[in-house]
DNA sequence: ACGCATTTGTTCGTATGTATT
DNA sequence: TAATACATACGAACAAATGCG
């Protein structure tokens, strides 16, 4: 009979770990939990940037003197919170927004029929504005900092579709102009996230129908009183903190709003 | 050198049974896929039902003649396709549409100020009735089938904020009255699940923004010609058989439709 | 074209921790 | 307290996909 192996001796650093509970805190956190910490902090820090692979499990798991499978689990929540990417025999990729798939998962807003084809863009502007008292708490902004308001239509095959009222904070989006939002070629955030060191990772949004003011229906070429989805949306970036408010109206006449109840 | 023991035997067991990739099918499907395709199975025919508790894991690691970890990974699909609850302690249980939690998965409309609270419901009919061919055709319905129509409003604290187009196949939902709906304390698709044997596992949903015809602004108290949010919902059971098509006329002057992007 | 190394994916087994009854 | 069930953690082996020489 071979000679059992002894007991795996990482469960007494799980309890150390975890005791971290002494205070109110989460009381406790398993093994895994902790990596995903760790590894949601290298990315965090930009150790490991949009786009570029991740050490593989292996070396992860020598890094941090845990099993293979730990680091796999704390990976599988990673890659389920759609931070990281997994690809069979190439490795595990941290998610970007330039990619083309990636880009369903914040555009929601679908043609009747037909593809959901790119639209064309629009700038209307882009300047440094105070923020109103309410959209500046919604972004955690204090009392004397500024934003960046940028405006845009977005139009299906010539036809204005979408209407963008976008607020940033200055202090993340140094430098960003109309001219530069212009150039960039692909989505918005692909660009934030690029050129700014700025990753969207979880959004909000409230919906709402409202009927177009007069300078809202000129710009999409409707009657004053025609109705439109408002969709007012609040993006986060890593450790939940608010980095973009927006406000969008949308012609719904060909378009709408697809979402799936799971 | 302590003899390594043998190798697992169940290797065999996943290729025999993944060898049903002779023709144009999916190919090649893991052992816990497998498994949860079983386990989906069980589920569909109502061997568990609602609110039960599953035979634990060793039993249906034993039942199936896998490992333990391989049942493990296929409650974990099912349980993150909310097909089933996990209960540390308890056991696994086939998740309901009566419990409390479960009900804002389907209910995305809040109030703009103060909790989601319950809302009074008023059945305005619920009558036999031959669909439009488009309906019948999201249905899956033939020629002559017909459906049943459900139509209410819903109202917060007093005021209509909902209103409800609802039509279901008749084939499956005989015997559903005005009565029967106005009766059951509780969602709908509680009813739908106990009564009926019709759980609603999925939804999609395409929202746009309306303006109120005469008798829909009626209904909701309001003028003709107010922007309204209109909801269509294509609700699936197991196999994403559609099984309801819902229209909602939400009046959002002081609830909007909220969403999370993950 | 073939094989090899690397990396993730699957499966098993075992031991132990935590929650519930 | 004891029994049961899910949760965590380790290790080992093989499969499948990819890329390189």
């Amino acid at each position: 009979m071979p000679s059992v192996p002894p007991p795996a001796n990482t469960a007494a650093a799980a309890a150390s770990l975890g005791a971290a509970e002494a205070s109110a805190g989460p009381a406790f956190s398993p093994l895994y939990r902790q990596i995903k910490a760790l590894m949601t902090a290298s990315l965090q820090q930009g150790e490991w940037r949009p786009g570029e692979a991740i050490p593989s499990e292996t070396d992860l798991a020598a890094r941090f003197k845990v099993s293979q499978g730990t680091v796999r689990k704390a990976i599988d929540e990673l890659a389920a919170d759609n931070l990281l990417v997994r690809r069979q025999g190439k490795g595990t990729f941290v998610a970007t927004h330039a990619e083309e798939k990636v880009q369903f998962r914040f555009l929601r807003l679908m043609p009747d029929s037909g593809e959901p084809g790119g639209m064309e863009r629009r700038f209307i502007d882009c300047r440094r504005q105070r923020p109103p008292p309410d959209l500046a708490r919604a972004l955690h902004l204090r009392a004397n900092d500024s934003a960046v308001r940028v405006r845009r239509v977005l139009s299906f095959r010539g036809t204005p579709v979408v209407l963008d009222d976008i607020w940033l904070p200055a202090a993340l989006f140094k430098g960003l102009t109309a001219e530069r939002l212009s150039d960039y070629q692909g989505p918005m955030y692909g660009l934030f996230e690029s050129e700014f060191g700025v990753r969207m990772i979880r959004a909000e949004e409230k919906i709402c129908a409202v009927a177009a003011d007069a300078a809202s229906a000129a710009l999409l070429l409707l009657p004053p009183g025609a109705a439109l989805l408002s969709v007012e949306r609040l993006s986060m970036t890593y450790g939940d903190k608010p980095v973009e408010l927006r406000r969008g109206l949308y012609n719904t006449a060909a378009h709408h709003y697809r979402n799936e109840l799971n």
